[in-house]
DNA sequence: CAATGTTTCCATCATTTGATGGATCATTAA
DNA sequence: TTAATGATCCATCAAATGATGGAAACATTG
Protein backbone atom coordinates (compact mmCIF):
# COMPACT_ATOMS: atom_id res chain seq x y z
CA UNK A 1 0.00 0.00 0.00
CA UNK A 2 1.86 2.76 -1.06
CA UNK A 3 1.36 6.12 0.81
CA UNK A 4 -0.14 9.24 -1.51
CA UNK A 5 3.14 10.89 -0.98
CA UNK A 6 5.16 7.98 -2.59
CA UNK A 7 2.87 7.98 -5.37
CA UNK A 8 3.17 11.28 -5.95
CA UNK A 9 7.23 10.99 -5.95
CA UNK A 10 6.57 7.91 -8.86
CA UNK A 11 5.65 9.98 -11.14
CA UNK A 12 7.18 13.72 -10.78
CA UNK A 13 4.94 14.59 -14.16
CA UNK A 14 1.51 14.33 -12.26
CA UNK A 15 -0.63 17.03 -11.40
CA UNK A 16 -0.48 15.77 -7.86
CA UNK A 17 3.48 15.79 -7.44
CA UNK A 18 3.68 19.10 -9.45
CA UNK A 19 0.64 20.44 -6.74
CA UNK A 20 3.33 19.19 -4.12
CA UNK A 21 5.79 20.87 -5.26
CA UNK A 22 4.09 24.24 -5.96
CA UNK A 23 2.58 24.16 -2.70
CA UNK A 24 6.18 23.55 -1.56
CA UNK A 25 7.71 26.40 -2.71
CA UNK A 26 4.95 29.10 -2.11
CA UNK A 27 4.17 27.71 1.72
CA UNK A 28 7.76 28.42 1.76
CA UNK A 29 7.52 31.23 0.43
CA UNK A 30 4.22 32.99 1.94
CA UNK A 31 4.04 30.73 4.74
CA UNK A 32 0.94 28.28 6.07
CA UNK A 33 -1.77 31.53 6.35
CA UNK A 34 0.25 33.54 3.24
CA UNK A 35 -0.85 30.60 0.80
CA UNK A 36 -4.04 30.82 -1.09
CA UNK A 37 -5.49 27.10 -2.50
CA UNK A 38 -5.63 29.05 -5.47
CA UNK A 39 -2.27 30.40 -5.71
CA UNK A 40 -1.35 26.75 -5.97
CA UNK A 41 -3.41 25.76 -8.11
CA UNK A 42 -2.58 28.80 -10.51
CA UNK A 43 0.95 28.14 -9.85
CA UNK A 44 0.17 24.98 -11.06
CA UNK A 45 -2.17 25.78 -13.98
CA UNK A 46 -5.12 23.82 -12.85
CA UNK A 47 -8.56 24.40 -11.33
CA UNK A 48 -8.55 24.52 -7.41
CA UNK A 49 -11.04 21.76 -7.26
CA UNK A 50 -8.38 19.66 -8.55
CA UNK A 51 -6.36 20.52 -6.08
CA UNK A 52 -8.83 19.45 -3.65
CA UNK A 53 -9.36 16.54 -5.25
CA UNK A 54 -6.09 15.13 -4.74
CA UNK A 55 -4.91 16.14 -1.60
CA UNK A 56 -7.82 17.05 0.68
CA UNK A 57 -8.13 20.02 2.40
CA UNK A 58 -5.33 22.93 2.51
CA UNK A 59 -4.35 21.53 6.12
CA UNK A 60 -3.25 18.13 4.58
CA UNK A 61 -1.90 19.45 1.77
CA UNK A 62 0.53 21.23 4.43
CA UNK A 63 0.97 18.67 6.23
CA UNK A 64 2.15 16.44 3.14
CA UNK A 65 4.42 19.11 2.17
CA UNK A 66 6.29 19.04 5.54
CA UNK A 67 6.85 15.04 5.65
CA UNK A 68 8.56 15.61 2.34
CA UNK A 69 10.63 18.11 3.71
CA UNK A 70 11.80 15.94 6.63
CA UNK A 71 12.60 12.85 4.52
CA UNK A 72 14.65 15.07 2.13
CA UNK A 73 16.49 16.40 5.45
CA UNK A 74 17.12 13.07 6.68
CA UNK A 75 18.82 11.68 3.45
CA UNK A 76 21.35 14.76 3.43
CA UNK A 77 21.95 13.61 7.33
CA UNK A 78 22.90 10.41 5.87
CA UNK A 79 25.22 11.86 3.29
CA UNK A 80 26.88 13.52 6.10
CA UNK A 81 27.45 11.08 8.68
CA UNK A 82 28.64 8.94 5.83
CA UNK A 83 30.99 11.78 5.18
CA UNK A 84 32.04 12.42 8.41
CA UNK A 85 32.89 9.38 9.67
CA UNK A 86 36.49 8.91 10.59
CA UNK A 87 37.39 11.76 11.01
CA UNK A 88 38.36 15.23 13.61
CA UNK A 89 35.58 16.80 15.36
CA UNK A 90 36.78 19.84 13.23
CA UNK A 91 36.87 18.34 9.98
CA UNK A 92 33.43 16.68 11.12
CA UNK A 93 32.18 19.49 12.07
CA UNK A 94 33.04 21.43 8.81
CA UNK A 95 31.07 19.06 6.42
CA UNK A 96 28.52 19.41 8.48
CA UNK A 97 28.27 23.01 8.01
CA UNK A 98 28.97 22.76 4.08
CA UNK A 99 26.55 19.98 3.14
CA UNK A 100 23.65 21.63 5.01
CA UNK A 101 24.95 24.93 3.49
CA UNK A 102 24.86 23.66 -0.17
CA UNK A 103 21.64 22.06 0.19
CA UNK A 104 19.55 24.28 1.92
CA UNK A 105 20.98 27.09 -0.33
CA UNK A 106 19.87 24.91 -3.32
CA UNK A 107 15.91 24.35 -1.93
CA UNK A 108 15.26 27.32 0.13
CA UNK A 109 12.14 26.98 0.62
CA UNK A 110 13.41 24.20 2.76
CA UNK A 111 15.02 26.50 5.62
CA UNK A 112 11.91 28.83 5.48
CA UNK A 113 9.52 26.13 5.97
CA UNK A 114 11.37 24.73 8.76
CA UNK A 115 11.48 28.43 10.30
CA UNK A 116 7.84 29.00 9.91
CA UNK A 117 7.41 25.72 11.98
CA UNK A 118 9.62 26.50 14.91
CA UNK A 119 8.21 29.89 14.63
CA UNK A 120 4.56 30.19 14.23
CA UNK A 121 2.25 29.15 16.83
CA UNK A 122 0.31 27.13 13.91
CA UNK A 123 -3.21 25.03 14.59
CA UNK A 124 -2.03 22.48 12.46
CA UNK A 125 -0.79 19.39 14.61
CA UNK A 126 2.05 18.13 12.27
CA UNK A 127 4.53 17.10 14.84
CA UNK A 128 7.25 18.58 13.33
CA UNK A 129 9.03 19.12 16.60
CA UNK A 130 10.02 15.13 17.33
CA UNK A 131 11.47 14.97 14.04
CA UNK A 132 13.47 17.18 14.91
CA UNK A 133 14.32 16.24 17.92
CA UNK A 134 15.45 13.19 16.23
CA UNK A 135 17.44 15.03 13.86
CA UNK A 136 19.57 17.13 16.77
CA UNK A 137 19.96 13.65 18.50
CA UNK A 138 21.26 12.73 15.12
CA UNK A 139 23.55 15.46 14.81
CA UNK A 140 25.11 14.86 17.66
CA UNK A 141 26.10 11.39 17.76
CA UNK A 142 27.46 11.95 13.91
CA UNK A 143 29.41 14.89 15.43
CA UNK A 144 30.83 12.32 18.34
CA UNK A 145 29.16 14.49 20.99
CA UNK A 146 26.90 11.74 22.49
CA UNK A 147 27.05 7.82 21.81
CA UNK A 148 23.09 6.70 21.58
CA UNK A 149 20.34 9.04 21.27
CA UNK A 150 18.79 8.33 24.45
CA UNK A 151 21.80 10.09 26.23
CA UNK A 152 22.67 13.32 24.53
CA UNK A 153 22.30 16.25 27.04
CA UNK A 154 20.90 19.17 27.24
CA UNK A 155 23.96 21.04 26.69
CA UNK A 156 24.74 19.26 23.74
CA UNK A 157 21.93 19.62 22.04
CA UNK A 158 21.66 23.07 22.57
CA UNK A 159 24.67 23.72 21.00
CA UNK A 160 23.44 21.85 18.17
CA UNK A 161 20.43 23.62 18.17
CA UNK A 162 22.60 27.14 17.86
CA UNK A 163 24.19 25.45 14.99
CA UNK A 164 21.25 23.72 13.20
CA UNK A 165 19.36 27.17 13.41
CA UNK A 166 22.41 29.40 12.54
CA UNK A 167 22.06 27.80 8.90
CA UNK A 168 18.79 27.96 8.57
CA UNK A 169 18.72 31.33 9.60
CA UNK A 170 21.45 32.84 6.83
CA UNK A 171 19.92 30.53 4.31
CA UNK A 172 16.44 31.59 4.70
CA UNK A 173 17.45 35.18 5.66
CA UNK A 174 19.38 35.63 2.47
CA UNK A 175 17.55 38.00 0.55
CA UNK A 176 17.67 40.38 4.17
CA UNK A 177 20.94 40.02 4.93
CA UNK A 178 23.14 40.11 1.63
CA UNK A 179 22.23 43.49 1.32
CA UNK A 180 23.44 44.32 4.68
CA UNK A 181 26.74 42.36 4.65
CA UNK A 182 27.58 44.04 0.96
CA UNK A 183 28.35 40.78 -0.75
CA UNK A 184 27.21 39.38 -4.16
CA UNK A 185 25.07 36.13 -4.91
CA UNK A 186 27.92 33.96 -5.05
CA UNK A 187 30.27 35.45 -2.34
CA UNK A 188 27.66 35.17 0.40
CA UNK A 189 27.42 31.40 0.80
CA UNK A 190 31.18 31.32 1.12
CA UNK A 191 30.58 34.30 4.46
CA UNK A 192 28.18 32.10 5.99
CA UNK A 193 30.05 28.75 5.85
CA UNK A 194 33.60 30.53 6.72
CA UNK A 195 31.94 32.42 9.40
CA UNK A 196 29.85 29.45 11.10
CA UNK A 197 33.35 27.76 11.34
CA UNK A 198 35.29 30.80 13.13
CA UNK A 199 32.10 30.82 15.31
CA UNK A 200 31.40 27.21 16.00
CA UNK A 201 34.39 25.36 15.54
CA UNK A 202 36.34 26.23 18.37
CA UNK A 203 33.89 25.90 20.76
CA UNK A 204 33.21 22.08 19.92
CA UNK A 205 37.32 21.48 19.76
CA UNK A 206 38.61 23.58 22.14
CA UNK A 207 41.02 24.39 20.11
CA UNK A 208 42.45 26.85 17.54
CA UNK A 209 39.37 26.55 15.20
CA UNK A 210 39.53 25.47 11.49
CA UNK A 211 43.23 24.88 11.12
CA UNK A 212 42.94 22.27 7.99
CA UNK A 213 42.05 18.72 7.24
CA UNK A 214 42.91 16.08 9.32
CA UNK A 215 45.93 16.38 12.01
CA UNK A 216 47.86 13.63 12.21
CA UNK A 217 47.49 13.20 15.91
CA UNK A 218 43.80 12.63 16.11
CA UNK A 219 43.06 14.63 19.20
CA UNK A 220 39.74 13.54 20.47
CA UNK B 1 3.87 67.95 16.08
CA UNK B 2 4.23 64.64 18.03
CA UNK B 3 4.28 61.36 16.43
CA UNK B 4 0.97 59.22 16.50
CA UNK B 5 2.94 56.60 17.91
CA UNK B 6 4.63 58.94 20.77
CA UNK B 7 0.78 60.47 21.22
CA UNK B 8 -0.36 56.93 21.75
CA UNK B 9 2.53 56.33 24.49
CA UNK B 10 1.74 59.29 25.84
CA UNK B 11 -1.38 58.03 27.76
CA UNK B 12 -0.80 54.22 28.25
CA UNK B 13 -4.85 53.71 28.72
CA UNK B 14 -6.14 54.97 25.46
CA UNK B 15 -7.92 52.95 23.09
CA UNK B 16 -5.30 53.97 20.87
CA UNK B 17 -1.96 52.73 23.22
CA UNK B 18 -4.00 49.26 24.05
CA UNK B 19 -5.06 48.64 20.24
CA UNK B 20 -1.06 49.15 19.52
CA UNK B 21 -0.44 46.71 22.50
CA UNK B 22 -2.76 44.11 21.46
CA UNK B 23 -1.67 44.13 18.19
CA UNK B 24 1.74 43.90 18.78
CA UNK B 25 1.40 40.84 20.19
CA UNK B 26 -1.31 39.27 17.97
CA UNK B 27 0.94 40.30 15.27
CA UNK B 28 3.95 38.71 16.86
CA UNK B 29 2.38 35.71 17.88
CA UNK B 30 0.04 34.93 14.63
CA UNK B 31 2.02 36.97 11.94
CA UNK B 32 0.81 40.03 9.93
CA UNK B 33 -1.81 37.36 7.42
CA UNK B 34 -2.51 35.15 10.54
CA UNK B 35 -3.63 38.62 12.40
CA UNK B 36 -7.27 39.86 11.64
CA UNK B 37 -8.26 43.44 12.55
CA UNK B 38 -11.01 42.04 14.21
CA UNK B 39 -8.90 40.01 16.56
CA UNK B 40 -7.20 42.77 17.79
CA UNK B 41 -10.43 44.59 18.45
CA UNK B 42 -11.56 42.07 20.34
CA UNK B 43 -8.38 41.52 22.21
CA UNK B 44 -9.03 45.58 23.28
CA UNK B 45 -12.87 45.15 23.39
CA UNK B 46 -13.85 47.57 21.07
CA UNK B 47 -15.10 47.66 17.74
CA UNK B 48 -12.84 47.05 14.35
CA UNK B 49 -14.12 50.65 13.39
CA UNK B 50 -12.45 52.31 15.72
CA UNK B 51 -9.32 50.64 15.31
CA UNK B 52 -9.38 51.96 11.85
CA UNK B 53 -10.32 54.99 12.65
CA UNK B 54 -6.99 55.49 15.03
CA UNK B 55 -4.23 53.99 12.60
CA UNK B 56 -5.62 53.66 9.72
CA UNK B 57 -5.24 50.09 7.47
CA UNK B 58 -3.93 47.11 8.64
CA UNK B 59 -0.54 47.69 6.93
CA UNK B 60 -0.38 51.12 8.60
CA UNK B 61 -0.67 49.60 11.83
CA UNK B 62 1.69 46.82 11.54
CA UNK B 63 4.24 49.40 10.60
CA UNK B 64 3.66 51.59 13.83
CA UNK B 65 3.96 48.25 15.40
CA UNK B 66 7.33 47.17 13.87
CA UNK B 67 8.50 51.45 14.71
CA UNK B 68 7.55 50.86 18.22
CA UNK B 69 9.54 47.30 18.44
CA UNK B 70 12.89 48.97 16.89
CA UNK B 71 12.38 51.76 19.29
CA UNK B 72 12.56 49.76 22.07
CA UNK B 73 15.72 47.78 20.83
CA UNK B 74 17.68 50.48 20.79
CA UNK B 75 17.13 51.50 24.15
CA UNK B 76 18.44 47.80 25.14
CA UNK B 77 21.62 48.75 23.16
CA UNK B 78 22.14 51.75 24.81
CA UNK B 79 21.86 49.99 28.02
CA UNK B 80 23.97 47.30 26.83
CA UNK B 81 26.58 50.04 25.75
CA UNK B 82 26.35 51.74 28.80
CA UNK B 83 27.11 48.48 30.80
CA UNK B 84 30.22 47.15 28.18
CA UNK B 85 32.22 50.09 28.49
CA UNK B 86 35.62 49.59 29.81
CA UNK B 87 34.90 45.79 30.00
CA UNK B 88 37.06 43.25 28.51
CA UNK B 89 35.53 41.46 25.27
CA UNK B 90 34.56 38.39 26.63
CA UNK B 91 32.72 40.45 29.39
CA UNK B 92 30.98 42.92 26.70
CA UNK B 93 30.08 39.53 24.72
CA UNK B 94 28.61 38.42 27.92
CA UNK B 95 26.94 41.27 29.11
CA UNK B 96 25.57 41.59 25.76
CA UNK B 97 23.65 38.12 25.97
CA UNK B 98 22.48 38.09 29.20
CA UNK B 99 20.99 41.78 28.54
CA UNK B 100 19.39 40.84 25.27
CA UNK B 101 18.44 37.34 26.59
CA UNK B 102 16.37 38.80 29.79
CA UNK B 103 14.71 41.56 27.76
CA UNK B 104 13.64 39.38 24.72
CA UNK B 105 12.60 36.93 27.17
CA UNK B 106 10.06 39.42 29.08
CA UNK B 107 8.74 40.66 25.46
CA UNK B 108 8.77 37.37 23.59
CA UNK B 109 6.26 39.06 20.66
CA UNK B 110 9.48 41.32 19.84
CA UNK B 111 11.83 38.58 18.55
CA UNK B 112 9.10 36.97 17.12
CA UNK B 113 8.37 40.20 15.09
CA UNK B 114 11.58 39.99 14.04
CA UNK B 115 12.09 36.70 12.89
CA UNK B 116 8.89 36.94 10.97
CA UNK B 117 10.28 40.25 9.19
CA UNK B 118 13.59 38.52 8.49
CA UNK B 119 12.10 35.15 6.79
CA UNK B 120 8.84 36.21 5.44
CA UNK B 121 8.53 38.36 2.22
CA UNK B 122 5.94 41.01 2.72
CA UNK B 123 4.40 43.17 0.49
CA UNK B 124 4.63 45.76 3.63
CA UNK B 125 7.48 48.37 2.80
CA UNK B 126 8.80 48.74 6.49
CA UNK B 127 12.36 49.76 6.12
CA UNK B 128 13.43 47.05 8.84
CA UNK B 129 16.53 45.85 6.56
CA UNK B 130 18.01 49.65 7.08
CA UNK B 131 17.11 49.47 11.33
CA UNK B 132 18.68 45.86 11.50
CA UNK B 133 21.64 47.15 9.71
CA UNK B 134 21.85 50.12 12.21
CA UNK B 135 21.83 47.28 15.32
CA UNK B 136 24.20 45.06 13.71
CA UNK B 137 27.01 47.95 13.34
CA UNK B 138 26.48 49.38 16.94
CA UNK B 139 27.00 46.10 18.40
CA UNK B 140 30.04 45.66 16.53
CA UNK B 141 31.46 48.68 18.00
CA UNK B 142 29.97 48.44 21.44
CA UNK B 143 32.13 44.85 20.86
CA UNK B 144 35.35 46.65 19.92
CA UNK B 145 35.07 44.58 16.56
CA UNK B 146 34.85 47.95 14.74
CA UNK B 147 35.68 51.78 15.40
CA UNK B 148 33.16 53.33 13.13
CA UNK B 149 29.83 52.48 11.36
CA UNK B 150 31.20 52.95 8.14
CA UNK B 151 34.27 50.45 8.36
CA UNK B 152 32.44 47.30 9.85
CA UNK B 153 33.34 44.07 7.28
CA UNK B 154 31.26 41.56 6.64
CA UNK B 155 32.97 39.57 8.63
CA UNK B 156 32.68 40.97 11.45
CA UNK B 157 28.92 41.81 10.44
CA UNK B 158 28.18 38.22 9.80
CA UNK B 159 29.85 37.23 13.19
CA UNK B 160 27.31 39.73 14.85
CA UNK B 161 24.32 38.39 12.85
CA UNK B 162 24.94 35.26 13.77
CA UNK B 163 24.60 35.77 17.66
CA UNK B 164 21.68 38.46 17.47
CA UNK B 165 20.42 35.65 15.38
CA UNK B 166 20.50 32.69 17.74
CA UNK B 167 19.42 34.90 20.65
CA UNK B 168 16.23 35.95 18.70
CA UNK B 169 15.82 32.00 17.52
CA UNK B 170 16.00 30.53 21.30
CA UNK B 171 13.87 33.22 22.50
CA UNK B 172 11.10 32.93 19.53
CA UNK B 173 11.18 28.66 19.57
CA UNK B 174 11.49 28.18 23.30
CA UNK B 175 7.97 26.67 22.84
CA UNK B 176 9.43 24.37 20.54
CA UNK B 177 13.30 24.04 21.58
CA UNK B 178 12.11 23.67 25.68
CA UNK B 179 10.63 20.62 25.20
CA UNK B 180 13.35 19.11 23.09
CA UNK B 181 15.83 19.99 25.79
CA UNK B 182 13.77 18.47 28.48
CA UNK B 183 14.30 21.55 30.40
CA UNK B 184 11.93 23.90 32.77
CA UNK B 185 10.70 27.33 32.19
CA UNK B 186 12.78 28.88 34.62
CA UNK B 187 16.58 26.44 33.69
CA UNK B 188 15.72 27.38 30.09
CA UNK B 189 16.98 30.79 30.09
CA UNK B 190 19.93 29.94 31.96
CA UNK B 191 20.87 26.95 29.39
CA UNK B 192 19.91 29.64 26.37
CA UNK B 193 22.71 32.18 28.11
CA UNK B 194 25.62 29.35 29.05
CA UNK B 195 25.19 27.78 25.56
CA UNK B 196 25.99 30.75 23.52
CA UNK B 197 28.67 31.88 25.89
CA UNK B 198 30.39 28.80 25.30
CA UNK B 199 29.62 28.63 21.70
CA UNK B 200 30.99 32.41 20.69
CA UNK B 201 33.24 33.95 22.96
CA UNK B 202 35.99 31.50 22.28
CA UNK B 203 35.67 32.71 18.58
CA UNK B 204 35.68 36.27 19.16
CA UNK B 205 38.40 36.24 22.22
CA UNK B 206 40.44 33.83 20.16
CA UNK B 207 40.96 31.82 23.98
CA UNK B 208 39.45 30.09 26.47
CA UNK B 209 36.00 31.62 26.54
CA UNK B 210 34.11 32.70 29.91
CA UNK B 211 36.99 32.35 32.29
CA UNK B 212 35.73 35.00 34.84
CA UNK B 213 35.26 38.67 35.26
CA UNK B 214 37.79 41.33 33.32
CA UNK B 215 41.36 39.75 34.38
CA UNK B 216 44.10 42.43 34.88
CA UNK B 217 45.82 42.54 31.89
CA UNK B 218 43.02 43.97 29.44
CA UNK B 219 44.00 41.61 26.33
CA UNK B 220 42.85 43.02 23.33
C1' DC C 1 -25.76 76.28 27.15
C1' DA C 2 -24.43 75.87 22.33
C1' DA C 3 -21.12 74.72 19.06
C1' DT C 4 -17.48 72.24 17.68
C1' DG C 5 -14.41 68.48 17.55
C1' DT C 6 -13.30 63.69 18.98
C1' DT C 7 -14.31 58.96 19.72
C1' DT C 8 -17.18 54.94 19.43
C1' DC C 9 -20.33 51.73 17.53
C1' DC C 10 -23.79 49.62 14.20
C1' DA C 11 -24.83 48.24 9.73
C1' DT C 12 -23.19 47.18 5.56
C1' DC C 13 -20.09 46.27 1.21
C1' DA C 14 -17.12 44.07 -1.91
C1' DT C 15 -13.54 40.62 -2.06
C1' DT C 16 -11.23 36.80 -0.87
C1' DT C 17 -10.99 32.27 0.60
C1' DG C 18 -11.76 27.39 1.78
C1' DA C 19 -14.52 23.98 0.18
C1' DT C 20 -18.08 21.09 -2.52
C1' DG C 21 -21.49 19.03 -6.07
C1' DG C 22 -22.05 17.72 -10.40
C1' DA C 23 -21.07 17.57 -15.29
C1' DT C 24 -17.52 16.35 -18.60
C1' DC C 25 -13.57 14.06 -20.56
C1' DA C 26 -9.98 10.38 -20.44
C1' DT C 27 -8.38 5.84 -19.37
C1' DT C 28 -8.73 1.23 -18.44
C1' DA C 29 -10.91 -3.40 -17.77
C1' DA C 30 -14.27 -6.77 -19.20
C1' DT D 1 -18.34 -1.68 -27.29
C1' DT D 2 -19.52 -0.94 -22.75
C1' DA D 3 -19.08 -0.22 -17.96
C1' DA D 4 -16.38 1.52 -14.44
C1' DT D 5 -12.92 4.20 -12.50
C1' DG D 6 -10.00 8.25 -12.38
C1' DA D 7 -9.12 13.09 -13.30
C1' DT D 8 -10.44 17.71 -14.46
C1' DC D 9 -13.16 21.78 -14.67
C1' DC D 10 -17.26 24.98 -14.06
C1' DA D 11 -20.40 27.03 -11.07
C1' DT D 12 -21.44 28.04 -6.73
C1' DC D 13 -21.67 28.46 -1.41
C1' DA D 14 -20.91 30.08 3.13
C1' DA D 15 -17.87 32.20 6.03
C1' DA D 16 -14.24 35.39 6.94
C1' DT D 17 -12.01 39.60 6.08
C1' DG D 18 -10.55 44.43 5.07
C1' DA D 19 -12.70 48.54 4.87
C1' DT D 20 -16.24 52.50 5.04
C1' DG D 21 -20.41 55.74 5.91
C1' DG D 22 -23.11 57.60 9.10
C1' DA D 23 -25.40 58.03 13.34
C1' DA D 24 -24.86 58.43 18.13
C1' DA D 25 -22.24 59.30 22.47
C1' DC D 26 -18.72 61.93 24.65
C1' DA D 27 -15.60 65.72 25.54
C1' DT D 28 -13.92 70.47 25.01
C1' DT D 29 -14.30 75.16 24.57
C1' DG D 30 -16.33 79.66 23.74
Amino acid sequence: MPSPLEKARKNPDSNKARILTAARRLFGEYGFQGTTTRMIAKAVGIDISTLYYHWGEKADLYEAVIIDLNEGIETQFKIIERQARGRSLADRLGIAIDVMCDYLHESPEVSNLLLLGYFSKSKNEVSLDEKVAGHIANIAIAMGLATDKQHVTPQAKARIMTLWNSVLNFISGESFFRPILGVDKTAYLDVVKETLKFLLIPAFTGGTGEGGSTPPGNRQ
